[in-house]
DNA sequence: AATAAAATTTAGACAAATCTAAAAATATTA
DNA sequence: TAATATTTTTAGATTTGTCTAAATTTTATT
């Protein structure tokens, strides 16, 4: 089964708020496929008709078995081709994100599998995340994020919560990126604020909010 | 400027036709894009409209400048992702046409500039045509058909006219490949065919049809 | 529970790209 | 050159994905 851009985005974006939230809504899904309702409502209807979606009006909806397989096709198409813009082009990592959303809509299947194998079936994109195999199996990787850490202890950068080009950033200033050893000195509970340290770079200080979105994991 | 998938479809065939004849007409244009003649017209108003093309009615067309150049910025990404399925991803040549057909579409100029460097800027894709540069320069090369060579004379396969994936699985039968040595034994006056040697390979007859599709160069 | 507010869907419209059928212009030929 | 054939364009319809405005359903509040 093939799909349309647009099918192909909708499909994406219910897999990744049916992820945090379970049963997707229609204005959630509006606000961030910056459309509006109604053109939400017209598109569930077609993906319900093609059986991609459990859906009943007015009660929310999600994708069924066939649509979680199709969002993991759209999921690793993305992160493969952003892989490839990030190691073999040598773009930073956050200007790959507009050209991997229209990248992962090139159909063959064939141009996929080999553009995996020439990357050296990589199992994490540039900003973390786990890339979906042809099955639709994902690899796991037991992270937390910088605020949950104990005082001290050396941990590496897995991978990142916020994607936006202004988080990535404020994180190439800190000198923070995947693979980085980092550790926590101290954490200011006046606004949750931590001092860390980066290695071979100063002491300096981060936000709460920064700390919640950088994920590490123990050293391998 | 920036162009719809389809609009970059009908430049790009325009392009081609006109190289051919000069002025175009609606039917070969239609039969070229397997559509109707309506449709043609239909888009002929709309690429008016946007200055790239010259038209009046009944009276045929072709590009102007700005259309020119918005053609070759299409053969250009066309040439360069062949050549990156062939020479990286490994694909037969005569596999690549539909998927390059859709990767050409794709719309980051860096993209492109960061492709092409990634690729040592190649200047003739796979197939033996010629890569655009980014200003829409075009390298030349002198060839002629392997029916004009005279017998004997070592020449090495440069490009090929019918690039359907018909003849390039016969060439691929042939052993005849882009930088193949190549000469011409004999030619047979009754249907115009020619006795050819390839290196490493027993003498071989090809059709006069063939022959006018593979065009060489001299040994370098 | 009645009412107000919010969320969602429906109805109807629009733009892009295509189509068919018919009309108009041009080219060919007897 | 008049009749015929071919080519091209126009007129109007269709599909996809979107929109606005209004109607409907659900949820929250007094």
């Amino acid at each position: 089964m093939s799909y349309t851009v647009s099918e192909e985005n909708y499909i994406k974006r219910i897999y990744h708020l049916q992820q945090e939230t379970g049963l997707v809504n229609t204005n959630s899904l509006a606000a961030e496929m910056q459309t509006r309702a109604a053109s939400v409502t017209d598109m569930l209807k077609k993906l319900k008709t093609k059986k991609l979606l459990q859906y009943e009006k007015y009660k929310g909806f999600k994708l069924n078995e066939a649509g979680k397989k199709a969002a993991l096709d759209v999921v690793r198409k993305h992160r493969l081709w952003e892989y490839f813009l990030v190691e073999k082009l040598q773009f930073d990592w956050d200007k790959v994100h507009a050209i991997a959303e229209e990248l992962e809509h090139i159909s063959s299947e064939e141009l996929v599998q080999r553009l995996d194998n020439f990357l050296g079936n990589p199992s994490f994109d540039p900003h973390g995340d786990p890339i979906p195999d042809r099955n639709g199996k994902i690899p796991v990787i037991n992270q937390q994020n910088l605020g949950t850490i104990p005082l001290k202890k050396i941990v590496t950068v897995s991978s990142v919560g916020n994607q936006s080009a202004e988080m990535l950033d404020m994180l190439k200033h800190y000198h923070i990126a995947l693979g980085t050893p980092i550790s926590v000195l101290k954490r200011f509970e006046f606004d949750g604020s931590l001092e860390i340290k980066v290695l071979h770079r100063n002491a300096c200080i981060i936000s709460e909010q920064v700390a919640k979105n950088v994920f590490v994991h123990d050293v391998q």
